[in-house]
DNA sequence: TAAAGTTAATTTGTCATACAAATATAAAAT
DNA sequence: ATTTTATATTTGTATGACAAATTAACTTTA
């Protein structure tokens, strides 16, 4: 008997479908805004049915692969993965992360000194006229005591990203957008109170005149005096949190 | 006119579905292997039909939330997330922003370089007789000449993620785990040849020799030295293949 | 002629239903 | 008592239909 042993399809059609067409995308078959065939095409194409098609397509999806429209211009498209899409990708799986595995914030902190301390000794190396010029407009809002907390935070952020860019490595960038967005939590408590907020504006402004000036050392060390004074707040009010229900 | 002008919903249900699912495991309410309700359950749960809530769950089974199994003991239910099952889903979507952006590995690599060299120094303080032990085990794999490439890659990829782990910094780990996936490449090549085979083994055992010994200097120092031998092969290799290609 | 509105066509999004495949449990036969 | 068989449950896949969105072509009107 001449049986076709092949190997044995053990996963899903769906998931065999997905696989391929990510593995088409990874491997530059299919490019940044490419359109994909219609899912009936792609149904006649993989001999499966529409669902199973579109539970493979809905996988990427989620991944940020590929985005879809309806309509006779729609269909489904290759998505490019900027930092900052890719980082909110990453963002929630690193969250996501987070909380199971009960990871401390001291954790998540502690890396993230290290991390930015590195990211500043490179950014005081290589920072461009274009990199300072982009801290100063995010510092300058910062210093604005009419925006709400919400935009307070999101321009701490930028100024945090805006550092990672200028060490001009972009996957230490990467990474950074990851830990700075896993931190926000502990950001989002001190945009509420106004003398916080001066305290964290004087460390950037101090910080962003170092980095101007090149001066590796003094910059890392007022990134540490930041993140222990972050880390501070967050102890304390941890503390009243437990206080509140013993 | 009293009309519910509720926010709309813009995005499609099975997305809304998906969220909720995973706003619900990230929120807690659904733990690590509980059993969520079936197919049919959810959709009459959520308003809508069984191939949306299918479509919710491929979302969430893509990014490794879940998985499922048939039968009546079957159903989908929530995984736990190990750093290993997190940085696969992560390892697609990092390797597929370094070829996108076209970051020259050279940048990986020396990110690599500074965060692992920061790990030798948290692993060198804190690593436990367990630590020590798993990195005798995957290097003492290592040595034996009879395995394929393959293996050879996987075990140094363990070695790697051992001295991650020794840390004992999970966020750390974490991003380890993805940053020595994107490098494989380079490791990959190395591992089809002896002569290097027994270069890199031999960084190896002396790195756990100053890991054990608690030599932080002298553990970086060979990190170091490994990473710009890795470097160095990385180029030539370049050269050749340009040679070839002109 | 030009602008506005209308219709038609295309494609994803959703639904309903049915059946297949896997798998554990309980019943039946050896 | 053990093996086999039936059966129920649950996910996996298929089919077909319709809804909603959106663009292109067409028609109407000023």
């Amino acid at each position: 008997m001449s049986l076709e042993l092949g190997p044995i399809n053990k996963s899903s059609l769906s998931k065999q479908v997905a696989d391929q067409l990510q593995e088409a995308i990874l491997e530059g078959s299919l490019k940044a805004d490419d359109r994909l065939p219609t899912e009936e095409e792609l149904a006649k194409r993989f001999q499966v049915s529409r669902p199973t098609i579109r539970e493979a397509l809905k996988r990427l999806a989620a991944k940020n692969l590929i985005r879809s429209r309806r309509g006779p211009t729609g269909g489904t498209f290759v998505n490019h993965l900027g930092t900052s899409e890719l980082s909110d990708h990453l963002t929630t799986a690193s969250t996501l992360y987070v909380s199971m595995n009960q990871i401390s914030l001291t954790e998540v902190s502690s890396t993230r000194l290290e991390m930015e301390s590195l990211c500043c000794q490179l950014a005081c190396k290589h920072r461009t006229q274009a990199d300072i010029e982009l801290m100063q407009l995010e510092l300058q809002q910062q210093l604005d005591n009419t925006i709400s907390p919400e935009q307070f935070c999101a321009a701490d952020v930028r100024f945090h990203r805006a550092i990672a860019d200028a060490s001009h490595n972009r996957m230490l960038s990467f990474i950074m957008y990851t830990l700075i967005e896993a931190l926000q939590p502990v950001a989002n408590m001190i945009a509420y109170r106004f003398r916080e907020r001066e305290i964290i504006t004087g460390q950037h402004k101090r910080l962003l005149g170092a980095i101007t000036r090149q001066d590796e050392q003094l910059a890392c060390a007022i990134l540490d005096e930041q993140i222990q004074y972050l880390d501070q707040l967050h102890e304390e009010a941890q503390a009243n949190h437990q206080e509140k229900q013993p």
